[in-house]
RNA sequence: GGCCUGGUGGCUCAGCUGGUUAGAGCGCCGCCCUGUCACGGCGGAGGUCGUGGGUUCGAACCCCAUCCGGGUCGCCA
């Protein structure tokens, strides 16, 4: 029977409750994470969000009736407790921030009794995710989602402090806008009063906050819920969060210096952790050459070596022929793995193939300096020892190849790189390794589309030197552009954006866009322009993803309040759901069958 | 869309090459216990092995299909 909580006042959370309270008279109230009853003593472990305090009930302090109702209570009620905060004699608990003490009740009310609940809701939780996400309510109970929510909303509140104190301006845009076909899919969502017309919910509020900039608000701010209709990842929900910013009059330094600041503050406020600033750069080329991969993990090493020079002449059909077809030969030294069984080089070159290699070529080299390797045979005893040399080979050690399209090579030993690291556990988990990476391609070439697209956006600024190559060789030029890595992770990006009417023109028509095309699509921006704009830069950061980082946690699904499955539905609330007939009448639209072809 | 992987009492798992009554720990329910905190003791309930079909004398196990999760490639300006 549930009772009313009138009359009572929650004094303080269950860690707020403290030595300095002995002998004090307070009022608790949570959830009854467990109860131990003796016989003539219960204990009672209270929880809320700030952790576990003991509650013990005795006859003579409580009287009978309250400890009748005390011998009835279950895992997941919720209750009211008056009692003396007492210290504890001898028995301490070391593993309770509230150890020292507990509650001595002296009254007890069931605000709520519970069901047992379909998981035990305890911390390290063993149960399938499945079942946690359809009751989602309960395993936020568990402490670990509160602390990782907890560190969410003191990521926000501090980057709003530093933000405002930097002259920055919170201010919202839409939520239903026009779609953008450029970029990722939308979630469209159908007009009422235009029947046939769809709103796009934004995948992020780039043109609106350059606009904002158009209309003089200077430095913008904004947590802002972004939206894309593509497929899940363990990093990637179809809604997330960007901490959002933009800025004017400034080049990319002025971006740089602030985002340092705030990453650095962050840390510091948060985790206790120095950031040594200013923060590494690396422009985009020398982290593919050295690490294969835009979002370089520069905690440990095992850099990709070039042996395209080594190899040009060889013997080796594999490596020759994807030089002469304009790719290179590259490798990675797993030091210490030479003893690797053939079976675990087979489920390695297989890890390889599903980043388009073709294969994997391989020298293990062996304690005693011999080697054995899958393409000796067609090399020569020097070139062997040069490459070996190459990449730093010692007895012992692994040396692995791809040779392909730079891509290719680029994208699989990048990818190798990191998943050995993985498999021989060098990564040191306490460390933060943050790097800028700059001067990224501006426009990447698509084989699907036949044309070039933009690597960043379309408003993004070439680099002032690489401006004459834009008709000559496009895919030379480089962008304004840079990205914020964490641990392997991208965890924000920006960019300079384009103030000038020629060069967003020509920009355009690299894009294969006509004027007639841009217009339609971003018209509104570039009509904009016409009436003074001022030059501009900005960045936005995954919120979900720089705090499952700082939260090491290894899905952004640990710190999102109501995440999507895989499928990007809802186990708990079911949704996508069908709707009534009449809503679909409404908005003028009829559901067909999708055949299939 | 492709590949990999999981689904067995409420939870986590075991279950051999197909063989008799499908097991364990935790949880749950009842009784006992005044210093427990992974409390303890005694007793008990609880499973159409994700679903549908097939092979077989016989299926948790083999085959086919399908549903529900997870990882990843493609995709993600």
């Amino acid at each position: 029977m549930a009772e009313s909580m009138q009359g009572l006042h929650r004094s303080h959370r269950c860690t707020e409750v403290n030595n300095s309270l002995v002998g004090q008279t307070v009022t608790v109230m949570g959830w009854v994470a467990k109860s131990r009853n003796k016989g003539g003593i219960i204990f009672v472990d209270l929880r809320d969000r700030s952790g576990i305090l003991q509650v013990i009930f005795e006859d003579s302090k409580c009287g009978t009736e309250c400890f009748e109702k005390a011998a009835k209570l279950r895992s997941e009620f919720v209750v009211a407790i008056e009692g003396t905060v007492n210290k504890r004699e001898g028995a301490v608990n070391e593993n309770l921030a509230t150890g020292d003490i507990e509650i001595v009740a002296s009254s007890l009310r069931i605000l709520s009794e519970a069901e047992t609940p379909p998981f035990p809701i305890e911390e390290n939780s063993k149960t399938k995710e499945e079942l946690r996400l359809k009751y989602r309510y309960l395993d936020l109970r568990r402490p670990d989602l509160q602390r990782n929510l907890i560190m969410k909303s003191k990521v926000a509140t501090l980057a709003r402090q530093f933000m405002a104190k930097e002259g920055f301006l919170e201010i919202e845009t839409p939520m239903l806008t026009k779609s953008t076909p450029e970029g990722a899919r939308d979630y469209l969502v159908p007009s009422r009063i235009h029947p046939g017309t769809f709103y796009a919910l934004p995948q992020s509020p780039q043109l609106f906050k350059q606009l904002l900039m158009c209309s003089g608000y200077d430095r913008y701010f904004q947590i802002a819920r972004c939206f894309r209709d593509e497929d899940l990842r363990a990093d990637r929900q179809p809604e997330f969060t960007q901490m959002d910013m933009e800025l004017s009059f400034v080049d990319v330094e002025d971006v740089i210096d602030v985002n340092e600041r705030l990453l650095a503050k962050l840390f510091k406020d948060i985790l206790n952790i120095e950031i040594t600033l200013p923060i590494k750069r690396m422009t985009w080329i020398e982290a593919m050459n050295r690490f294969g991969s835009d979002k370089p993990d520069l905690r440990f090493g095992m850099e990709l070596k070039d042996i395209s020079e080594l190899v040009k002449e060889c013997g080796f059909g594999v490596f020759t022929g994807a030089l002469t077809n304009g790719g290179s030969v590259r490798g990675i030294n797993a030091k210490g793995q030479g003893a690797m069984p053939r079976k675990k080089i087979d489920a390695l070159v297989e890890f390889a193939k599903t980043y388009g290699a073709k294969g994997l070529a391989y020298i293990a080299i062996n304690e005693d300096g011999t080697y054995k390797s899958s393409f000796a045979k067609f090399m020569t005893e020097d070139e062997m020892k040069s490459i070996c040399e190459a990449l730093d080979g010692q007895a012992g050690d692994l040396l692995l190849f791809a040779a392909d399209k730079n891509k290719v090579v680029w994208d699989t030993l990048g990818a190798l790189r990191c998943h050995l690291a993985e498999m021989m556990d060098i990564i040191d988990k306490d460390v933060f390794e943050f790097v800028w990476i700059t001067e990224f391609p501006l426009l990447e070439w698509s084989e699907e589309q036949g044309r070039y697209t933009a690597m960043h956006h379309p408003f993004t600024m070439p680099m002032e030197e690489d401006l004459a190559f834009i008709d000559t060789d496009p895919g030379k030029v480089r962008a304004k552009a840079y990205d914020i890595v964490l641990n392997g992770n991208e965890i924000g990006g920006g960019s300079v954006r384009i103030h000038q009417n020629d060069i967003q023109e020509k920009m355009f028509e690299c894009l294969g866009f006509t004027k007639e095309q841009a217009y339609e699509r971003f018209g509104f921006l570039l009509e904009a322009f016409k009436y003074g704009v001022p030059p501009h830069a900005g960045l936005a950061y995954g919120l979900d993803r720089l705090v499952m980082i700082m939260a090491k946690q290894e899905s952004i699904r640990d710190v999102i309040a109501f995440p999507k499955v895989k499928d990007a539905s809802c186990l708990m609330t079911n949704a996508p759901d069908v709707v009534d007939d009449a809503q679909l009448v409404e908005l003028g639209i009829r559901i067909t069958e999708t055949e299939e072809i």
